[in-house]
DNA sequence: TACATATGATCAT
DNA sequence: TGATCCTATGTAA
């Protein structure tokens, strides 16, 4: 159940065992199996990770391009690995290691057409080298959607999942259902200096958490990783976190440390 | 054994 | 908004 840090750490770690080898490719599953074929004995180039989307680049072509979904993951064995179980994708093995895909709703060779195009819809992502903070801060500026939702819309800014919209949020004291254009542009730069903050320092976690500097004596001793992410109290303040479905997920927000503006409480009942 | 749940996204209505 | 795709895991029964 990957956010925009684990496709990143997938892809370096593909381009350490993979990049430039001879791989052989197998799927265990049949609407993989003439596709790896395909593969079968090519050189693996490059891994690249974009926002939640993943892209195998393989010598003479082929193009694969990966999206974990909910259930989407890679499994490393060292190799030789035993035979693949039934729900393996694709396996992609060296001498040395073994990759297996297991649940990805999309596994596909595309075209250099396709790939552009899926680029080309992606918002710029948190983890690019030189990610365009201005691009994403003036697309929330010009939108009414509430906050938590333009933070998972992939084309406004590529790779923040729930997890990270809420804790994001968490830090900067923004209520999730604030409308993004009620925001600051201070608040705006606050909330991407979060999001960028916390998902490279996810790049390097098996296990994300996101608690911050100031706050680590109390998440330890609380046995805690999130603030108010998939938690009954706040960290902070220990009152309640609210949670609630928003964009087909569920968001947490503590109210105490994360209030509405005034303007929000009296202008929307609901939702 | 069954069921709920999960860090996602798309497509139909 | 709801149905759909995709799998592993933990808990309840």
């Amino acid at each position: 159940m990957p956010e925009g840090n684990t496709i990143h750490r997938f892809a370096r770690q593909h381009n350490r065992d993979l990049a430039g080898r001879r791989v052989k490719a197998s799927a265990a599953q049949s609407r993989f199996a003439r596709q790896a074929r395909a593969l079968d004995g090519r050189v693996f180039e490059r891994a690249e990770a974009r926002g939640k989307h993943l892209f195998h680049h393989w010598r003479g072509g082929p193009i694969v391009h990966i999206h974990l979904g909910m259930f989407g993951d890679f499994y490393r064995r060292a190799a030789p690995a035993p035979p693949p179980r039934e729900t393996v994708r694709l396996r992609l093995a060296t001498r040395d290691a073994v990759w297996d895909l297991i649940g990805p709703p999309t596994c596909e060779i595309v075209t250099a057409e396709e790939y552009a195009a899926i680029l080309a819809r992606l918002g710029p992502d948190p983890l690019s080298p030189r990610p365009d903070a201005r691009r994403v801060i003036e697309k929330l500026e010009r939108t009414d959607l509430p906050i938590a939702r333009a933070l998972l819309d992939q084309r406004i800014v590529s790779g923040v999942g729930n997890i990270y919209r809420a804790e994001a949020l968490f830090v900067t004291g923004i209520h999730p259902l604030r409308p993004a254009s009620s925001l600051t542009r201070e608040e705006l730069e606050r909330l991407w200096g979060a999001v960028t903050r916390m998902m490279r320092r996810g790049v390097g976690q098996e296990r994300i958490s996101t608690i911050e500097a100031g706050d680590r004596a109390a998440a330890r001793r609380g046995g805690r990783r999130f603030y108010v992410y998939g938690e009954a109290v706040c960290l902070r303040c220990g009152g309640p976190v609210k949670r609630f479905p928003l964009a087909g997920r569920t968001a947490y927000a503590c109210p105490v440390d994360q209030p509405l503006t005034a303007s929000r409480r009296r202008g929307a009942k609901s939702r």
